[in-house]
RNA sequence: GCGGAAGUAGCUCAAUUGGUAGAGCGACAGCCUUCCAAGCUGUAGGUCGCGAGUUCGACUCUCGUCUUCCGCUCCA
């Protein structure tokens, strides 16, 4: 007979994720009825649980596990200065060149620089000189054309191909522009925040003062961010429109050490604590530090597609604060009565992408196992969610859809749905209903059979092992409270 | 952005040198069933990714475009 489909047929991986992910209703292209939008999806009802309970998790263990950590909620656009003062505007905006023998992209800015110290070594620094000098007039003047020029006239060749068959320059601005005001042509390009973190930075003074917080500290904060990347890929793992989870954390300076040191171990536990296996796991020092930090290392996951960061842990130094404070002309700084001195202090990020995370527990969730069955050899699909992230905790099912079952159901339905999030379902066969449930990821089933009118049992079957045992009624909510609180993760 | 592959029902796929789309599964409704997707009956889903062109006629040929996957590239 005719086997269901599942998303094991696909030969590749992350194809099947992907199917999955549609198929159960977690996500979907944006706006699919007109082809998608690239890089851009939408969470569809048991991904929208799912994503919600990660971050509840990610809060609470922030906010409620820590004294002195608090959270904020930001606003998307800030001050157009906020993305002068953080760096953003010059480092997000490279002009790019391609080389069509290569196919290699680089920065034009390298390309030259690598030139001009070529040329400085060989003792023609006078050349060296003038070429950068031409080169920042340009790259002020935003002269692509004249950039264009610059490197053909230059004679830079492409360090793979050993050709100078170059496209055109481009410019690949990586933060979304709009306008704020009505007129546009007197209106401020404002734009949409490239990361959550500068709302905290802009904010510090305001937390500390108002919650009389005493450093260290921390400020978490879950929001959109938006990147206009050149090239999204990998399904949600990188998209223009993506959620981040981070807290930034101010120490006194020459204490940052212990602090990235003691919050890359937390964080690394928070991924053990989630049940993923330390085979998958890995701690990524960067090799190439980003404009504002000072040590930086990656916990990546083994996806599919590769070993990929899901969260980084960098040390921000004053950088941020620092900057505000030039660009603000506001002293962005803390007393520190133990020491009694004042000091701008450094900052410890842990920024993780929460819609990562999600990938990351379906990929690492989405089980095909083979099972033998009276002789007969089945695939068995389902998605092991812990059970405090799962979208539907348990599901409340009458064996047979007759002789009072449904209704003695629907009374365990009524007591219990205040307290879960559940199903309920009667139609079709126990089996096929159980399988829907392991689909989604629903870790419990509750089934209410004949026994049940005469003695107020139920079974509960249990998603992953697909064990059963039989429960008085009366302990069904607290053995479930049990096993799907969030404590069980922390 | 470059190269490769693909796009037909919710899913997996079919449709003979171009003649106005079908199956299985799934969903839904009803029946039957005391425990792991497998019984019976019925119903609803598609302007064949989108747009042009060629043609009497295009799912089928041509061009463009969008989206996805793989590789490269990039990556705070």
């Amino acid at each position: 007979m005719a086997q269901a489909t599942t998303a094991a047929d696909h030969s590749n991986p992350l194809q099947a994720i992907i199917a999955h992910a549609k198929e159960y209703g977690f996500l979907y292209p944006s706006s699919e009825i007109y082809g998608g939008l690239q890089a851009v999806y939408d969470y569809g009802p048991y991904g929208a649980a799912l994503k919600r309970n990660l971050q509840d998790l990610w809060w609470r263990s922030m906010t409620q596990l820590h004294q002195n950590i608090v959270g904020i909620d930001a606003a998307i656009f800030m001050h157009p200065h906020t993305w002068q003062a953080s760096g953003h505007l010059d480092s997000f905006s490279d002009p790019l060149i391609d080389n069509k023998d290569s196919k290699k992209r680089y920065r034009v800015d390298a390309l030259l620089e690598a030139q001009a110290t070529a040329w400085a070594q060989q003792g023609n620094e006078e050349a060296a000189e003038d070429l950068l000098q031409t080169m920042h007039h340009l790259l002020q003047a935003q002269d692509l054309v004249g950039l264009h020029r610059l490197i053909v006239s230059t004679g830079i060749q492409c360090p793979v191909a050993k050709t100078s068959n170059w496209t055109a320059v481009r410019q690949f601005n990586l933060m979304f522009a709009t306008q704020a005001g009505a007129l546009e042509e007197k209106a401020d390009t404002i734009y949409l925040r490239p990361e959550t973190a500068q709302g905290i930075f802009v904010n510090f003074l305001n937390v500390q003062k108002t919650a009389r917080m005493k450093v260290p500290f921390g400020i978490a904060q879950i929001g959109k961010s938006f990147r206009n990347e050149i090239v999204a890929r990998q399904f949600i793992f990188r998209m223009r429109e993506f959620e981040q989870m981070e807290m930034q954390f101010f120490v006194r300076p020459g204490t940052e050490s212990y602090w990235f040191d003691y919050w890359k171990e937390q964080r690394l536990k928070w991924y053990l604590a989630l049940g993923i296996p330390s085979t998958r796991l890995s701690l990524q020092p960067h090799k190439h530090l980003a404009h504002y930090a000072q040590e930086a290392v990656d916990i990546e996951y083994a996806f599919p597609f590769g070993q990929k960061e899901v969260e980084g842990i960098h040390s921000r130094t004053d950088f941020d604060l620092r900057n505000h404070e030039t660009h603000s002309k506001k002293k962005l700084q803390y007393f520190d009565p133990e020491i009694n001195q004042n000091y701008t202090p450094y900052v410890i990020e842990t920024s993780l992408g929460c819609d990562r995370l999600v990938l990351l527990l379906l990929c690492q969730g989405l089980v095909h196992e083979t099972v033998t069955e009276s002789g007969q050899q089945k695939t068995r699909t389902y998605l092991k969610l812990p059970p405090a992230l799962a979208p539907i905790k348990v599901a409340i099912l009458p064996l047979v859809k007759k002789d009072g079952l449904p209704e003695k159901a629907q009374k365990l339905v009524a007591e219990l749905r205040l307290a879960f999030p559940l199903a309920y379902e009667e139609n079709q066969s126990i089996g096929k209903r159980y399988a829907r449930q392991d689909l989604i990821g629903t870790p419990y089933c509750i089934t209410v059979d004949h026994q049940t009118l005469t003695d107020d049992t139920v079974t509960l079957r249990e998603r992953d092992s697909m064990q059963q045992q039989r429960l008085p009624i009366g302990a069904v909510r607290n053995y479930l409270f049990e096993k799907v609180n969030l404590q069980t993760i922390l």
